[in-house]
DNA sequence: GCTACATCCTGTAGTCACTACAGGATCAAG
DNA sequence: CTTGATCCTGTAGTGACTACAGGATGTAGC
């Protein structure tokens, strides 16, 4: 006979939600600590017990993560996901529309590095003159 | 009477610099530190005597910087500079073939952001059904 | 010589998002 | 009762800086 216990059948260990989640138990731990996810309760001897929910959760903060939301974001995202208020979705599009400008001038940056880089990388390659291009490039004061 | 000293028309001290090179006087000593730059000479009282050699170094070193090198890969370009023997473009080139490729997977991944985070905006914005397209991106589970 | 202020020094700690231990407690199975 | 897996806390490391604190020097004007 097992005991009877809500929501017994669905208590998971930190590995456990780990495992399902495919974030790291330190991370979990490290997620907690700085507020990410909410203290869980413990067994008698001090383990963390989780429910279906922090599964969800951590999915949530992970493809965030992969969206390039930092961790104070996403925690602004999970508040804005609990409140769920009339003007949410705006709120939501406000802070998306920041970091996606973040993103497009990231993407900007890289591009200027590309283009530098693979043009030395060509001369480098095809130059027959002594000296090293991207060297050279590098050396080169500002015009 | 100046007393005779050879390079002191040219000595700077780091504040002077820090000016000349556009680089921080903490960063200055920072790279001294993890040996991105050699320990300058110092005056009677402890102070850091520096060059014109040095302000061209952190020159190359910002340059290099801007390109997304780190500042390991810095060294290794500095040493292949100074070495500048037979072999040492090919060395450069293939440095900075492997770090264009990291620069190009970078934009990749950047560039899939931009598409998910431009188009959850777009339907946040556009969308007039209740609920938020992003929130509701980030909760749906993967397929 | 004195005072003010700028500049310099060392050393430490903070940032971000983790990751990697050390050293110990607890649990489940045989 | 032992083995091995899992869990706990706490600390320290990563990269490339930045920001102090708290003190020592340097320089200019009076």
């Amino acid at each position: 006979m097992r005991p009877i216990s809500p929501q017994s059948s669905a208590a998971l260990p930190i590995g456990e939600l780990s495992r399902r989640s495919g974030v790291n138990i330190e991370t979990i731990r490290y997620y907690e600590r700085i507020k990410v996810l909410p203290t869980p309760p413990r067994t008698a001897s001090g383990r963390r017990v989780y429910g279906p929910a922090e599964t969800r959760t951590l999915a949530f903060i992970r493809r965030s993560r992969e969206l390039g939301f930092t961790l104070d974001e996403i925690r602004t995202l999970l508040a804005l996901s609990a409140e769920g208020g009339q003007g949410t979705c705006a709120e939501v599009s406000e802070l998306a529309t920041g970091h996606l400008a973040e993103v497009r001038a990231k993407i900007a940056d890289l591009k200027a590095m590309e283009r530098v880089l693979a043009d030395a990388v060509r001369r480098c390659d095809t130059d027959e003159a002594p000296g090293c291009p991207l060297i050279d490039t590098l050396w080169r004061s500002t015009p």
